[in-house]
Parts: C-alpha cells; sequence; structure tokens
DNA sequence: GTTCTATTCAATGGAATGCTTGAATAGAAC
DNA sequence: GTTCTATTCAAGCATTCCATTGAATAGAAC
C-alpha cells in the first residue's frame, strides 16, 4: 500500500504554486512581470502597496520559484523565471473568466465604458505597419517598453502623452497599446488623442499578446 | 486616473481560482476529478479525509466555480466545471515540477523504484490493440473506469487483481495502466503480474493522457 | 572611511484557513 | 408516515496569512 504522507506531502508541494499566486497582490505582481522584469520600489508603485510588503509578496514568489531576480547596481529586478509561469497564469485568468461569477462585472466596473473607443486588431495592425501608415503608440511605463514592444512603436507613457501630443504627426492614423484587454492605459490614451482631434483606436489586445503570436518585437529605448 | 480599490478588487476576483487550488487536498481532489466525477464519500476515501472536510473542501471549489454537481438518487456526484480546469491543474502541475524544488524527491519518494519495471508508450499500445495481441487493464476503482477507459480495456481494481489473476489469458502480454505518472496502482499491478509469471508492462501514462490526445475511449462498465 | 538608497528583516495584530466534532437536513427506502 | 444514509452545517481551536511599522543590511556614491 502506498504511504499516505507520502501522498499528502506530494499534493501539498503540487499546491505551492498555486499558493504563490492565491493572493490578488501577487496576482498583480505575475500580470505586470508577464511585460518584462521591474525593480522592487517600481513594482511598489505599481500595485499601490509599501516597499515592504511588496517585497515580501515577491519573496513569497521567488521562494515559490515562479520568480528569479537580477542585482544592477543598487537595485534588484525581477523578471518570471520561466514562460510556463506565464502560461500559467493566463490560463488561471481564462478560468476565473470562465467560472469566477462577477468578475465580469468587476473587470466592467474598472475598465469603464469602452463603447465610444475605435479598436483595431492585431492582423490590421500588423497590415497597416508593413504599409508604413500608422504611428503606433506604447502607452505603458517606459521600463515596459525597455522590455519588450512592438517593433516600429514609439514609447509614450501615458502620463506625457498630452505633452507630446504636437510631435505626433497630425494627420496619420494613431494605434495605442498597452498591456492587453484589462489594462486602461490605451483607452485614455485614445480618448485624449480624439479629443484632441486625432484619428486614434487601441489595440484589442496588448504586448504580450502581439509577442506570443510571434508578430515582431524590439528591446531597449 | 483608474479607481484603485476597482483594480484591487479585480485582482483580487482572479486569484479567486488559484485560492481555490491553493490547498493540498483540493489538488488532490482535482486531480481525481480528472478521472471524471465522483461522489463524496467516494472522494474522502481517495484522499484519505473525513467526508465533513471534504465535503468544506468541495464546496469550497464549487463557489471558486471548479466543479458543478448532479444528484443521483441519495448522492451527490462532482465533476469538473469545464475542460479548461483540468488544463489549469494540468499547467499548474507543470509549474510546480519545474520550479518547486524538492518536489522531484518527493514523488520519487512517493512513487517509488520504477527501474525494475517494464513500460510502454501510447503509440505502441495503440498499434498492439489495434491488432489484438494485447490484455490491457484498468487498474483504477471502477468509478473511475465507468466514467470513461481506454477501448477495449477491463476493468481490474487493483485489489481485485490477485483473485482475478485466473481470468486473463496467461499467453498474452498485459498492459496496466492507470492515471498518469503520479499513479502507482499499475506500478503495483505490474510487479504481480510479473511475479505470477506474465509478460506485463504498464503505460508510460495514463488515462487522461489517452483522451486528450483523443485515441479511442469508451464508458461505461 | 561616511553617507545615501534600495531592499530586506522582524515583530505585531487582525483576518482567513484547515481540521475536528457533533448536530441538522433532505431525499430514498420502507 | 418512520427509518436510513449521504451530505451539509455550525462551532471551536490551532495555524497560517497579510498589511503595518520601524529597524537592519548591503552595495553605491562620495
Amino acid at each position: 500500500m502506498a504511504d499516505h504522507a507520502g501522498k499528502a506531502a506530494l499534493y501539498d508541494a503540487l499546491a505551492e504554486s498555486a499558493k504563490a499566486l492565491a493572493n490578488g497582490r501577487r496576482a498583480e505582481l505575475i500580470d505586470v512581470l508577464t511585460q518584462g522584469e521591474r525593480s522592487v520600489e517600481d513594482l511598489a508603485l505599481e500595485i499601490d502597496q509599501t516597499v515592504a510588503n511588496t517585497s515580501q509578496h515577491l519573496q513569497r514568489l521567488l521562494r515559490a520559484g515562479l520568480v528569479r531576480t537580477r542585482r544592477d547596481g543598487t537595485r534588484i529586478f525581477y523578471e518570471l523565471s520561466s514562460p510556463v509561469v506565464s502560461t500559467l497564469w493566463h490560463t488561471m485568468r481564462r478560468v476565473a473568466e470562465e467560472h469566477v461569477d462577477g468578475l465580469e462585472q468587476l473587470a466592467a466596473a474598472y475598465v469603464g465604458d469602452r463603447s465610444g473607443l475605435d479598436t483595431m486588431t492585431r492582423d490590421e495592425l500588423r497590415e497597416r505597419l508593413r504599409d508604413g501608415d500608422v504611428v503606433v503608440l506604447d502607452v505603458r511605463p517606459s521600463a515596459e517598453y525597455a522590455a519588450g514592444h512592438i517593433r516600429g512603436a514609439l514609447s509614450v507613457p501615458i502620463g506625457d502623452l498630452r505633452a507630446r501630443l504636437q510631435d505626433i504627426d497630425s494627420g496619420a492614423r494613431v494605434v495605442a497599446y498597452c498591456r492587453g484587454s484589462y489594462c486602461v492605459y490605451a483607452d485614455e490614451a485614445v480618448r485624449l488623442l480624439a479629443e484632441a482631434g486625432r484619428d486614434a483606436a487601441r489595440l484589442e489586445d496588448g504586448f504580450p499578446e502581439w509577442a506570443s503570436a510571434r508578430l515582431p518585437v524590439a528591446r531597449g529605448m
């Protein structure tokens, strides 16, 4: 007969990865890290938590093996330890979307009304990029742009957009993108651009989807 | 600016699915349910817990939407609410295998030494089934056989195997299978058969892998 | 060496979780 | 109707988890 203690311990270990994700703040961290590596302070700002608290969550993720660290001078960068982790996060999100009820309402409440916003599919953007008749704006924080972006996109963090409006060719069709469908930066950008009389749309999804569809990306500033 | 409370609530909701899996006993339940629906008492036996405790875990899974129930006479059957859940479980397992350290040791400690056991791949078994020169034994509990099994397999729960040895054609090559690579029933069966002088091997993986490879399956006893 | 800064550590209190026990419920069988 | 049985509910206690606070550390800049 198999030993019961052994079986329990095995499943406890298997559940460790789930435990690491079983907290809203850590889920948020993993989601942000999906966009690329970030420093602790940066992440703390991103998830609206104290640095100490963020650090503790990160260390829990580290212990579970979901992230790894790299030191650069005085700061420490965290990143996902492998692509499987990002797959896990996306699968979890799909399951939650399908099965956690009330989630759609929460998402709608957070994202707000998108009915007035023009959108563009990945395929259309790819074609227009090939034809060169589009300006693509990456409105995520510049650290995320640096870690990877759609090839040909300009980095215009959402906070800088208003000030840099005049740098953007006023005749061109403009497409803004950010992290994905839950991310509201691109929405804000499109609204701001539309108010300024530009022909603006948001990419339906975000950078991770673009990258995992193996479409052209670039790194650095 | 987006409301922070809304964002936190959204991610908390997304983390709900992970919380449901963030416990060894619940992970075990999901794993068993991967094989098909089961009653509460049955599941309690399977995970070596009291019925009350098992019931509470099941209800947590139910609240998270990962399972659904069906009443049949006096008992209640639980099953996974959709195939995505089983995908989630497998992804989680892959992540744990890759990143939780000490897991391999735990698995090895539980599974024991397999070096003396002959194994057969899915492809080989499929060919032999087509040629008809193999006896296939499903050594899982009969409830799991009923919920779905390799077409052509006989149901011989591991506890009954010794008593039914003489029913098995003594000239044939015998292949035993159970739930997957962590499942030890098939190992036990192969050892028992080998001791009895039979030509026995275990299928490398288990029924779920067979089914998701879309190979021939059947239901019922 | 000293100072500065990003990160981590340690201790706290309050909330959620997990297992146990014994009682309650809701259909089935009679 | 009564009895039986599978499941759920409710209360209790020990454990773990989470955000906060303030102190400690380790490397960079000077």
